[in-house]
DNA sequence: ATTAGCCATGGAATCGATTCCATGGAATCG
DNA sequence: CGATTCCATGGAATCGATTCCATGGCTAAT
């Protein structure tokens, strides 16, 4: 038994402060245990190729040492180093922070941690994040990207890093997502709303840079047709998934001159800037005007009224990702995977008010 | 200008699926660019003691090869990971969200990535972060810890890695924090539900193991006692600080023999909890019961009727831990920055019903 | 009993960047 | 014009773990 003297407490206790010492290595540890530093790295590493004697007598030192390993030494020479990178758009949006939470769970539980990356709906900073997993040598990325495939999006499918697609997909990227069929939950809200008698519906959409943005768009506009519907392209207003957006086009549109009888928006933040702005506006949602949204969130169902919407199972879809991902880092091709979306019908959209649209 | 056949696109491409292969290093572009590895680190690290022609000349291979440098070989050497740690207990909660989006902004602006870990308020779960922390060998920590100093917390400070709290802190542990003086706010609060007539006001607190959930509960006695509300101990829920509890809490408080007329939650996601319940009873908030949360998120005041709470510039404790952290990892000493909170009064905290607390 | 085979072990090379140190050439000064 | 300083540069050591490879001690098989 050793003593290593700059690591006694009593000394550290003293100053107050703790003072950075140099920090414990694996030869500490190995000389304390009378191993070599490879039987440690054995021991360490659950490699099978050790006596039960080294295993014991590493182990009591690592503990009486409180031996904590350089990631970084190990990531160098094992090229894996157990982290993973997680760009979304804004952790700020629900539906984003339930994602990285069942993400960051699901890693966590496979050994990985999590680098968090907020791309604020930006290319640059998107690509800022990507070139920073690719110089961290992330064992892999899950991404919910934008725009049309950046060149660090290129960069990093360039080096073979592994890499998952949530929520959004790039076209002409063959890489494995785990995204929503919006189409179906948008359709059954449609048709919800022709049968409750609405002929303009109005349409806050998501940014067309985003393949959410533009199916979720393509969805509306092919089932207004199909219902019904008015198709005036004055109905759509583009928005950018984030609040203030929305707050803007519910304005924009109720100040048309044929106004909508109808909102739908693209996702629950824009939603919730609708919601303001009708406020605002003093409109009783679902009576003088009707309001769904895409994304669920556990307080939508407690406004007055409680909020229609098209709900997806995002737990469901962080924790396929991480799925997907560890097979891809296995060398693995898995399948995309497309999650289900569906209406569920609350009171906020009831049939329209007579004398809405007639100025 | 050498080829480097096993980066050749063509090669890549044919293949469909990029294949790893060994990646660039820092001996490619000195190569490329005709000086060595040391000119080349030089250049990169903006070491003045470089040619204009070396500068320029690196530069450009480092383009040409697409180079980014590996992080865990920098940190290895250099002991400087630009890596911090960030622990909340869970991006659910929209508090911990907007304080992650700007702690992490912040952090990205300065030159440092993110790992972001969610304790999910489980004990052991935020050591397990801790120690990946400490093995990752983070140049920071903001933490919003829980407990009472867990052995972890304690290896991480005698290692002396620079640490700062946020939101919470460890009473004996003697870390630069950013926190809210809440005080001020639940006082306010009090004072304006005993003027508005309340005199049994519960409240659901949090859990006692946060020093938010200890020092709420204190400023509420406090000021229930300073404004001659009941002290009745039943009047007092321990949550947790997450949605089920707030239900719970609220069902509890509502089913005593002498229910309070309003309620106050010490986070929000006990408040939407708490909603939820009131909305489920068919109860009236503002009317049949009074409800103020701590914390304010943006569509509470789209809320039927709009919700009192107590608000705090969640984004700017966000930016200052950061700034705090840099200042530490700086060798300094931060004092400790303590922010204001104070009740926004909206329209969930009216006088109380006369038919309430008399069955 | 002798050899083949297995297995735990330690030494040494390795991962990729940074940094200390010695060196040689240009610039500056007396 | 010779001596001194300055400065850009390359070689080599270094960070801390992993892993290849050779070795020696055992057991098992003939």
């Amino acid at each position: 038994m050793e003593s290593i003297p700059w690591l006694m407490e009593t000394e550290l206790q003293a100053r107050g402060t703790a003072v950075a010492g140099p920090s414990i290595t694996i030869k500490d540890v190995a000389a304390l245990a009378g191993v070599s530093a490879a039987t440690a790295s054995r021991v360490l590493s659950g490699n099978p190729a050790t006596s039960a004697t080294s295993r014991q007598k590493v182990a009591a030192a690592v503990a009486q040492l409180d031996f904590h390993p350089n990631a970084q030494a190990r990531a160098l020479r094992s090229t894996r180093t157990n982290i993973i990178g997680l760009l979304v758009s804004d952790v700020r949006n629900p539906f984003f922070a339930d994602l990285a939470h069942a993400a960051e769970q699901a890693a966590l539980a496979e050994g990985f941690v999590t680098l968090l990356g907020n791309a604020n709906e930006s290319i640059p900073q998107q690509d800022r994040y990507l070139d920073t997993f690719i110089s961290q040598r992330v064992d892999g990325v899950i991404a919910a990207p934008q725009g049309q495939g950046s060149s660090s999006l290129h960069a990093l499918l360039e080096r073979a890093i592994p890499t998952v697609f949530v929520d959004r997909t790039v076209d002409g990227i063959d890489v494995p997502s785990v995204t929503t069929d919006s189409d179906s939950g948008i359709r059954q809200a449609v048709e919800h709303l022709a049968r409750q008698g609405h002929e303009r519906v109005g349409y806050i959409a998501g940014p067309q840079s985003t393949s959410t943005g533009r199916d979720r768009l393509r969805s509306f506009s092919r089932a207004a047709e199909e219902f019904g519907l008015s198709t005036d392209p004055a109905l759509t207003y583009f928005g950018d998934f984030q609040s203030a957006s929305g707050s803007a086009g519910a304005h924009h549109l109720l100040g048309l001159a044929q106004p909508p009888t109808a909102l739908l928006a693209a996702d629950s933040p824009m939603a919730v800037g609708a919601l303001a702005t009708l406020h605002r506006k003093g409109l009783r949602i679902g009576r003088d005007m009707a309001l769904i949204a895409f994304d669920d969130i556990e307080w939508f169902s407690l406004l007055d009224p409680p909020l229609t919407v098209i709900s997806h199972d995002v737990e469901a879809m962080g924790r396929t990702a991480v799925r997907l991902l560890l097979e891809v880092i296995d060398g693995q091709k898995p399948e995309s995977v497309v999650l289900p979306s569906e209406l569920i019908v609350r009171a906020s959209s009831g049939t329209p008010d007579p004398s809405m649209g007639q100025p």
